[in-house]
DNA sequence: AAAACAAAGGTCAGGAAAGGTCAGAAATGA
DNA sequence: TCATTTCTGACCTTTCCTGACCTTTGTTTT
């Protein structure tokens, strides 16, 4: 049986099919559904999330709205865990260089964005804000975010 | 859908992409519009702030004015550098909101690009590794990668 | 010259109109 | 049964917008 939410999802799914992008109004959508508004956010929280390769940004206020974006990730819904997975809480400088020439290997990256990324997050990490002992985290933590960002984009 | 203000803002930036610097009234302006006067003072207060790159001068009285203008990024030799100097040491989320709203207005970054960039380290932040008090500075770190590696290509 | 008036723009409290959060009830399924 | 998912309602925060009142500047009157 399919529920609300269910429904409420094949909608939203249906518009982003032909858009990348849609922008929604929550209590519209709420009277439309006649439910409560905040099942709209149950629905984006459970089956809109980065996971699921969307993006949600939102205004509150009059003339509020919500706006569902599309990110590259949803073509290979697999490629955020994946990014997610390989990283890892801590990574070395040499994990690093290895997961950037197989993310340039598996064409998932250009070579001369790898090359960036490298440079900058080396950089970065010389800062001496950066304490020895966790860089690992802090490579991991600077990773993935500019991974995430470059293999979101279209 | 749109508000009022985003109606004036529009306006406004239309204006401005012919001429650096516009004198309006504040009266005819409002009367335009068909609204109480301080709500140009309200759009100019949230969307044309210094942050966002706009300086506003004023005189009361008879014959007065409100001059707005725009400063420019993209032709710095040194944007790179701007970048840094703007995301600082640490940055809060309404100070990232207006410096990516910014570059997206520089033409330095796509606006699909920021909301990525917005929704990606908003996300990251959520991570309870990151203590609250600290979180102004490891939003300024995350963005500062991110952007470096974003606008460093090409 | 001083006072009064007129014509700008500035400030701020507060109401209205969005969306957000979260505990817990209701439904569902194993 | 009992764990999980769905759903609602009460309450919160943010954003928009107005109106009453204030300050500044220029002009006119006395």
């Amino acid at each position: 049986m399919s529920s609300l939410s269910d429904l409420i999802e094949q909608y939203l799914r249906d518009l982003l099919e032909k858009r990348d992008s849609i922008e929604i109004q929550r209590r519209q959508l709420a009277q439309m559904f006649r439910c409560a508004p905040s099942q709209i956010n149950y629905v984006l929280e459970t089956r809109f999330t980065m996971e699921d390769g969307y993006l949600i940004v939102s205004r509150r206020g009059g003339g509020g709205y919500i706006k569902i974006t599309r990110a590259h990730w949803h073509e290979d819904p697999d490629v955020l865990g994946k990014i997610k997975e390989s990283v890892g809480n801590e990574i070395t400088q040499e994990g690093m260089a290895a997961l950037l020439r197989r993310l340039v290997r598996e064409s998932m990256l250009e070579e001369k964005d790898s090359w960036l990324l490298w440079q900058v997050i080396n950089h970065e990490l010389e800062n001496p804000v950066f304490p020895e002992e966790k860089k690992d985290k802090h490579r991991a933590i600077l990773l993935r975010t500019a991974l995430l960002v470059l293999c979101g984009r279209k």
